[in-house]
DNA sequence: ACCTGAACACCGTTCAAGT
DNA sequence: ACCTGAACACCGTTCAAGT
């Protein structure tokens, strides 16, 4: 009990961690500044000594999403690796759980920051990763032939985009209910998935 | 200058036309009840008299987001009656071009209303008709040997979410600038559907 | 029925001051 | 360098009161 004279030695991450929470407790609306000040065990202005505002510490929480997802997506693909069109499949479903886990989280992520391209580039650095590892595997797809040829970067955007339309929808309730007592959300992101594959 | 003691008849649909405004000038940050009322000539306390609080307010301009939408798919599916294929991908485009056109409106659709299903049956309602316009434009696709048989609602939803996936990433500028250098938004949305339609 | 003005609790942000 | 407390402008919501 003698070093320290604050609080912590490293308030910036523990900001972050207490908005995570926050967002998972109790969704985007109750994600102020104040609270998480609150939770971090600091007082409502310590904030700005580490982030120049409430879209600065939002893009920190979504830095260490688009990272989390990263590590999570890794994994899924290294663990089918021997399979292409499984290991595209399961990457996504990992995409689509990473955003049904915890909705407001994902919602974060994908809004709110504006003018990211030149304000935080440690997001725009964090979310490329993830868009990188997707043309990989489409490429890996293409050179065995299970994807049709052409630019990877075109093919990599359409499945992006379904899944994560797929993602968003299911947050807004937008899939109608008599789909999904039909249907789990994993039955039809494989259904959207198929269309992208070459039929043999 | 004798009948009306307040200020409009209409006051609701005022407050709607308001908030849209203020949506397209300002941004979804730029969206609160009180400048709501203050653009509509009214206290800020006025709008309660017409919306239950700002989560109702928004369900409104979404549920008018919704109608207009509807308007422009239709008369887009209804310039492309003779070709279903083209019919597809033109609604698709306008879609696309309502999200781009409008973006913190088409935000405010789609995230912000939470527990829709039971708390606002318009705006449940209006988010269908768009939904079951498409149902039906997929299967005139197929009854003529443009998509793959099947159930018409799974082939909906997919394509569904990639035109809506398409339209959130762009919006988020979540598409790599060298990608959108070498293809316009509506090549990438054609690229993207072409993998749905039967190859002949 | 429809609207106003005052009031309350909450928020983001700034800034002088403390260690 | 890192944090506090007071202050300011703004917000959503309520409520008594006015027509």
């Amino acid at each position: 009990m003698s070093k320290t004279t604050y609080h912590h030695g490293d308030l910036k991450n523990a900001l972050i961690r207490a908005g995570v929470e926050i967002l998972a407790e109790q969704g985007v609306s109750g994600l102020s500044l104040r609270q998480v000040a609150l939770r971090a065990g600091v007082s409502h202005a310590a904030p700005y000594a580490h982030f120049a505002d409430k879209q600065s510490l939002i893009a920190a929480i979504s830095t260490d999403g688009f990272l989390r997802l990263y590590d999570e997506i890794k994994t899924a693909a290294n663990a089918h690796r021997t399979n292409p069109p499984q290991q595209l499949l399961e990457t996504a479903r990992t995409y689509l759980e990473f955003a049904t886990k915890d909705p407001a989280r994902f919602k974060v992520m994908f809004s709110g920051v504006l003018e990211q391209e030149k304000e935080y580039p440690e997001f725009v650095e964090a979310s490329k990763k993830n868009y990188e590892m997707l043309v990989e595997i489409v490429q890996t797809c293409q050179a065995e032939g299970f994807l049709p040829t052409g630019p990877a970067e075109l093919a990599a955007i359409s499945i992006w985009a379904t899944v994560h339309g797929l993602a968003a929808l299911a947050l807004e309730r937008q899939i109608p209910h008599t789909l999904l007592e039909q249907h789990s959300r994993r039955d039809l992101l494989n259904h959207a998935l198929q269309t992208y594959f070459v039929k043999r």
